[in-house]
DNA sequence: TTGAAAGCGCTAACAC
DNA sequence: GTGTTAGCGCTTTCAA
């Protein structure tokens, strides 16, 4: 099933049937029927390696993911979904416009990205690149999708630049979560911070911070600084309830260290949320699982993959994207992990 | 960067160049040295969409999930991560052999199931085939692949047919958690069955019996009916407790019902695995956040995968495939759901 | 052992 | 509006 067959079965050239496929112009309405009439009874679908051979779209956009951490994440089994989310948010939105997602994992720390990836991109000939953290903050592979000239969407970034950046707003979240906190009667809200690595650890203490001040809360010895790590979340919240003045609510910046802040009371005799309220970020599947289940951030990953694909999208349909980053904002999940804190 | 650009930096035909890169027979060591230093050095890669268009291989291996089960799991963010560990065996071993895994989602229950993959087919060409349940054991799907004569691998399917079938041993392992409970000492081993719907129901519920027979312990009333849901889970869970010779221990057939058994078992006041054992199927990321974390068998879907990945390049290769179903053995994973029964 | 020629299924450029 | 021609980057003949 040629386009030639179509062709012949319509009773044109291959060159109008292109044409028909393409919804390009210079089509009598009569013709453009008939062609689609032979193309619909013949089921013929046109060869991605063909349109791509003849110059045109590959309808190929590339999710590039972190090859060591995708797939300590996969081995660990510790229920993280966040490749199953962006798929869910990027295949369904790509397949909407005739386009596919297609998933690759490149190492970001070696130094033999470039290679990786430009040999990548020779062999696809993807049309747009999509980039999760920490790639999407990788000036080596910014710049040379850059350069190639390449759509490409950023997500979780949070500085314009080449390629779309697409975040939610962790500040608002983080001060959300404070409010939320807040709202309930806390005075002593902590915050354990992620790793340094990420911009948006930084965005996520200045969320609380503001907020705190917003509150006429005191923020001095409550932030805690962790890297994401269930360790870093354990040795924070030890540190946090051996305060003079302990907390009586503690946000953390991801649930791997929230997890550890609920051992950690757990171990010291604290109820959760009687003693102690817990705010979790990111709303991976374990909260629901956890004992009592987390309230948390919920990180709209899902969202986030639907707007990059719709930009690159948008894009190769001519549009300009914008240069400053899109931001959408981060819902909260209310679970039984943060409650008023006990009149003591 | 294509193949004429490397045969003039080596000086030789693109013909050549290509014998190189297909490792084929007719270029002597000392040309096909001086050709591969020419591509490292140019940072050469074929594009897949044109070795496809020269009709050889599209190197792209098909992964097909059911859409309507995928997305829902997705949704619901219960911690399944049968994609990722789909992903984890079958894009890594794909890699390793210069394949690409790409995924697609196809409804099976449509009548259009037939359409829609050959549009698929057409689109992508590609050399191979994952069928996951229920595709796999989809006789429309099965029939289709076969017509077309793509080679084609059938996850967790049981017979064997046109397709290799690789999938796990169901009935050992299910008579291996079954001697598990028997050498504790428990004697009244309950099982909850999945839906009908899947062969693989009936070879678990078929190694529990066995093993019980074998054990000489009695099996009477002690098979209750689910059909993988929690709801069903949680009936047969009621079914077997109000017995008038209750089970000291229950096997579930799958996590989500394991689940429902812990929850009905706490609501009665049973201390698990004190008062009851659950052994749990399949080994999901949630059983290890239970309290207490839960005993499981394994399934394997990585290795499964890897292996179909396997089947199907060694058969690109020219390999006769099995026309037997290819078995591997899953694993128990001991947690703390399961201990001896309490002297009463 | 190597190279030259033809063609894969499509699109872009141009002619009609 | 529609058809014709050329060519994308590769592989598969087949001739040398």
């Amino acid at each position: 099933m040629t386009i030639r067959h179509v062709a012949a079965d319509a009773g044109v050239s291959h060159q109008t049937v292109s044409r028909v496929i393409n919804d390009a112009p210079n089509v009598r309405p009569e013709v453009k029927r008939r062609v689609q009439a032979s193309i619909d009874k013949l089921g013929y679908v046109p060869s991605i390696a063909a349109q791509r051979m003849g110059g045109s779209r590959s309808y190929l956009i590339l999710a590039l993911n972190d090859r060591d951490r995708t797939i300590a994440d996969w081995r660990e089994r510790q229920g993280t979904d966040w490749i199953d989310q962006m798929l869910l948010g990027g295949m369904l939105k790509a397949a909407e416009h005739g386009y596919r997602l297609i998933f690759e994992l490149v190492d970001t720390h070696a130094d033999h990205v470039e290679r990786e990836l430009r040999a990548t991109l020779a062999a696809l000939q993807p049309d747009g690149v999509i980039l999760t953290p920490p790639h999407s903050e990788n000036p080596h592979i910014i710049k040379l999708l850059d350069e190639i000239g390449i759509a490409f969407a950023r997500v979780g970034a949070l500085q314009g630049g080449p390629g779309v950046a697409v975040a939610m707003d962790e500040e608002s979240a983080a001060a959300s979560a404070t409010r939320h906190l807040a709202s309930l009667g806390h005075k002593r809200i902590a915050f354990i911070s992620g790793s340094p690595e990420y911009s948006l650890s930084k965005r996520r203490v200045a969320g609380w911070r503001a907020e705190m001040e917003r509150e006429k809360l005191p923020t001095d010895d409550l932030l805690a600084s962790g890297d994401f790590s269930f360790g870093s979340g354990t040795s924070a919240t030890e540190a946090l309830l051996t305060l003079k003045d302990p907390p009586t609510a503690i946000i953390a910046s991801n649930d791997r260290m929230a997890l550890a802040a609920l051992a950690v009371a757990n171990r010291r005799g604290l109820a959760v949320p009687g003693d102690l309220s817990l705010f979790s970020f990111d709303n991976t599947p374990v909260v629901r699982f956890t004992q009592p289940p987390l309230t948390a951030v919920d990180q709209p990953v899902a969202e986030l993959t639907a707007l990059a694909v719709d930009m690159i999208i948008r894009s190769l349909r001519g549009n300009e994207l914008p240069d400053q980053p899109v931001i959408i904002e981060a819902g909260l999940v209310e679970r039984s992990s943060t409650a008023a804190p006990c009149a003591s």
